[in-house]
DNA sequence: ACTTTTTTTGAATGACTATTCAAATTAATG
DNA sequence: CATTAATTTGAATAGTCATTCAAAAAAAGT
């Protein structure tokens, strides 16, 4: 029996980066045929369908995501010291040319329309995103405060996903996570 | 020479309301023929093509925000107040069931990947509301504080936008507003 | 009433959509 | 080597996409 000839990270990889660009509806399976490499019959055997496939890249996207703030915190020599690396890695991101927002923002705004599988998990991911922040942050606050502070956070990091429309704008959002973000240990000079 | 039959408002209106929900790509022509009533030619000769149908129900759109924040703002005791009024009205708005964000948010994220017309439609749309809260909070603050203050509000604004994915947590996002923007005027209980 | 101009109609266009499938190919197993 | 099972191929399917256009209808001007 023969194996796949191809390997499957690197084809959801491919699918991802055309997905995440291009959006669920405007991306075309003859684009990810492009992308891939692959025929149709290969991809439809290995994926199932469009949405399969979709989800499968968004599911590589979310973890990728999960997993670098997990370091990031993890190395840090405090909690919001860790956060202020995370947030200005993601103004770094936001800025750059061709940034095209967060994968899992843009899916659940995309998909908000019709209740929708992707929609529910994209959302899933969201909260565990928003938990998980709210767990650190309860290493140095009490509960009640963490959830506040997790929730502010979530909003400040919507936000910046969204704020991609002015060019060079960096330091005018660290102006703004300043301002609604007093509480964390911003290195002294702008 | 016969008069166009029907009204130019409600047939934009009735695009806007299906552009809105399904955005750009997902939404056909098909269905803003049955939205509305009209045949293709009569669309086709009035507005041109789908691109610049939506592009006047996405004008429309940030055309009746403008002028409801401009509204809620000159009718309020102070600026404080009338940011409070504004992003509660926006609190009740994204925790409706099939709320589906902001058309211009949603609009903008949808077309982040290529440049494009609509894009930047958007984007210097978001803009201008922005330069609208700052020239609001001028009357009260300083410019650099009334600059970082309307950065601030639009990434909370934005993050209201997006933060919709948990059901009932109209709370919780006025928490994290509070935790965010301690220098508005809240009211006191909770 | 007749002409002129505009709008409506709706079928037709050709391109693109996601997906399928029988046949060919591949490689592992007996 | 022969058998068997998995994978690849790419043309074909049936449907939808945005858009066009010639003919019919409607109302305004004369």
């Amino acid at each position: 029996m023969a194996r796949a000839q191809f390997n499957r990270n690197d084809v959801i990889d491919k699918s991802l980066e055309l997905f995440w660009n291009n959006g669920f509806s405007a991306s075309s399976m003859k684009q990810v045929v492009e992308a891939t490499g692959l025929k149709p019959g290969s991809i439809y055997l290995a994926f199932g369908n469009k949405e399969a496939l979709f989800r499968e890249a968004l599911e590589r996207y979310a973890e990728k995501g999960i997993e670098q703030i997990r370091t990031t915190l993890d190395n840090s020599t405090s909690v919001g010291i860790g956060l202020c690396t995370v947030l200005e890695n993601m103004v770094q991101e936001a800025t750059r040319t061709n940034y095209c927002s967060c994968f899992l923002v843009k899916t659940q705004l995309e998909l908000a329309g019709g209740e929708n599988e992707l929609y529910a998990f994209a959302s899933a991911k969201l909260s565990e995103i928003e938990a998980l922040y709210q767990s650190y942050l309860e290493k140095e606050f009490s509960t009640t405060l963490s959830q506040h502070r997790a929730t502010s956070l979530m909003l400040h990091i919507f936000g910046m996903r969204v704020y991609g429309y002015q060019q060079g704008s960096a330091d005018r959002i660290r102006q703004g996570l300043r301002e609604g973000l007093p509480w964390l240990p911003w290195p002294e000079s702008v």
